[in-house]
DNA sequence: CTTAAACCTTCCCATCATGGCAAGGTCAAG
DNA sequence: CTTGACCTTGCCATGATGGGAAGGTTTAAG
């Protein structure tokens, strides 16, 4: 299976392809005679699991161990479910983050008049720092 | 007003102001005579608005035309308004994304023992592709 | 058989906000 | 006058992704 076949059939496109071998994600594909990369059904496989979580938001970092638990039959469930649950963590730290920035705006948005005249909360909380009301550093 | 009194000033780093300069963001700072480039108050007030502006989550284009609109005097709130609200609607989106995102993952881990075993219902999952709970695309 | 389309290869560049580093000019305090 | 703390510009790197060029291969149609 050429490159674009296995981008084809993982959704993952065969520039992304390249490029996870390049940092090492993947190992290196094996190659025909004429150099073109060949792909059995095992890659394409590796390929979807990436893209899988991806879609869960992991860090690339993150999917190469998850790719190395996956790929080691003897792996312990701790292991996996460590880096899911940090994962995990750090979404919930993240939604907490933007929901903070959503709220206070809101409220700002909440307290403009939206009209022709020029006063403005919004701008004023922004110049002055009316809301000191940090959400992290 | 050197670089660094403004940097340590407003708290955005010199490397950044500089940067803003560049993209167009800030007006170019007038030179001194030994072409260092002087700040005032004025100054110091744009570049917090800018840092709090960025704490709220707003793309740099969007701070580009808050930062017009504060400068204007005349301008009608309703357009301040309208970017915020826009804003606003973009980070719900994003969380509710991620909501989406910590839920699955959340509910895997529930599933995963986490012990010494090999079986994990996280990696079965991203494998398989159990949870096409698509969050977007 | 020739040609054109559709592949493949590598390599370079761009994004965006930010930081780091280097080489060289300037200024203030000792 | 030296030292150290500034300033200047400019280049490189990040990380995931896309764009594109230049050149080789395969395939299908003429």
């Amino acid at each position: 299976m050429n490159i674009g076949a296995a981008a084809g059939a993982s959704g993952v496109t065969a520039k992304m392809i390249r490029h996870y071998e390049a940092i090492g994600l993947l190992r290196p594909a094996p190659r025909r005679p004429n150099d073109y990369r060949d792909y059995g059904e095992r890659d394409v496989h590796e390929l979807r699991f990436i893209k899988r979580a991806r879609r869960l938001g992991f860090s690339m970092d993150e999917i190469g161990a998850l790719l190395m638990l996956w790929r080691d039959r003897a792996r312990p469930s701790r292991e996996v479910r460590r880096i899911a649950e940090a994962h995990v963590g750090d979404l919930q730290a993240r939604i907490a983050e933007m929901q903070a920035m959503a709220k206070t705006l809101a409220q700002l948005v909440r307290a403009c008049h939206g009209d022709d005249r020029p006063d403005c909360p919004i701008l004023d909380d922004l110049a002055l720092g009316g809301s000191e009301n940090r959400v992290s550093e």
